[in-house]
DNA sequence: AACATGGTTTAGAGACGACTAAATCATAGG
DNA sequence: CCTATGATTTAGTCGTCTCTAAACCATGTT
């Protein structure tokens, strides 16, 4: 058996490790909202129980077991998530919040009762994956939307934000995943964009917000 | 704020503690499963939170402010039971001891949200009432079937039990909330009876299953 | 190559909640 | 009335997770 605790830490690392497969003592201190001695300390342990390996002063990387576990925790959030849009109805900017303190609390039959009832959906309210009961999980290669210039464009893959505001105003703009979105003016250094979404009329958008969005380019526009 | 593990003491004690109004520090220690030295220093916090009043060596006994947070919590349980068994499809006897991980992460918002989609339940699939946000609860006056002898009988209110399998037992002979039951043989001092489910065959039935069976016994038939 | 800076780790300590063993109390029986 | 018995409380520890302060390391700058 492992700690709440530590699958508060699995989770976070989970989601701070980048492509190059490494999350800081920092990095995962700050998301948790605790101290990098708390981490610090916390990575000893997980390493002890084979979940990480840990290289001092570098950070940690999950191993296949700690990966597997981690996905599982990342199911179960994500599952949830789509519960309260779908079943329940609560808006989307505030589901991160309310799935983080049912992630630990869901019985994997719980879980997978979410799971049917909502068609084994591929997706969270914010457009990530869910990945399946063997830890797989679908990628997709996509571009923030701040760096695209006038010209580009694709379909809203997800949205990385959990600021309830910066989330209701991309809603607001029709920025959710699934959308497509274009470019309609847009230097490389400028600090806002003109974006057109769907058929909608354009709208002038500043680089805080079109950062959080993550566009899947066309093959056919694809450089 | 109070701690989760005040939360799970809360919701034992507002369980133990009968028409007395006073739960003792062994059943409160039994029902959690941790020591009574344990629950004796829990006690000790509890009262200097205002949550309850110790009289030492007496047991506990809920404050206006610990009973409505009891009564809080509890709404959370039976709404999630409902909810599970409702819409999730779970069995009524497996729902028990998944709410109990979930009593405490639901936030506000998904509790009532559930009340929504179910309809303001008054009931959890035990036929336990569901306090309501103020803290009300409706009271019933019932027997348990153990008690009634030959003639007796009335509506089941709800089923105390925890067991598994003696739930799926007697649901499977009809003995669910709602049903009309009657006792066709049973003297006073009998280890079976013979009761009767509505419209159903007779069948005999032992004290220890008999003995969760609350049952409420019509107005006109009160002695 | 030396150093300044910022992130990371160790050291030391505290809150919380659990346990066992030993002491204490309430109460029923003689 | 006194004592035996069982429940309850106190005393002393331990494990987990957190913190701050101080020491340490990796890196980029001069």
């Amino acid at each position: 058996m492992i700690s709440q605790t530590m699958e508060d830490y699995l989770a976070a690392i989970y989601r701070v490790e980048g492509p190059t497969h490494r999350a800081t003592t920092g990095a995962v201190a700050r998301r948790l909202g605790v101290s990098a001695a708390s981490a610090s300390a916390m990575f000893h342990k997980m390493a002890d129980s084979g979940l990480v390996r840990y290289r001092e002063y570098l950070g940690v990387t999950l191993t296949a077991s700690g990966r597997l576990q981690a996905t599982q925790i990342v199911r179960r959030h994500r599952l949830a998530e789509r519960f309260l849009t779908d079943m329940l109805g609560i808006g989307w900017e505030r589901v991160d919040k309310v799935a983080d303190q049912m992630e630990h609390a869901l019985p994997e039959e719980v879980t997978e009762s979410f799971a049917r009832v909502l068609g084994d959906a591929a997706r969270c309210p914010h457009g990530y994956p869910i990945p399946s009961t063997s830890g797989e999980v679908a990628v997709r290669e996509t571009v923030s939307l701040a760096e695209l210039a006038t010209g580009g464009g694709g379909q809203v893959a997800w949205v990385s934000e959990d600021d309830p505001v910066v989330l209701a105003t991309l809603a607001r703009r029709g920025l959710v995943p699934g959308a497509e979105v274009h470019v309609l003016v847009g230097a490389p250094g400028a600090k806002r964009r003109v974006v057109q979404v769907e058929g909608r009329a354009a709208v002038s958008l500043q680089m805080g917000l079109l950062q959080a969005v993550a566009v899947e380019v066309a093959m056919d526009a694809r450089p």
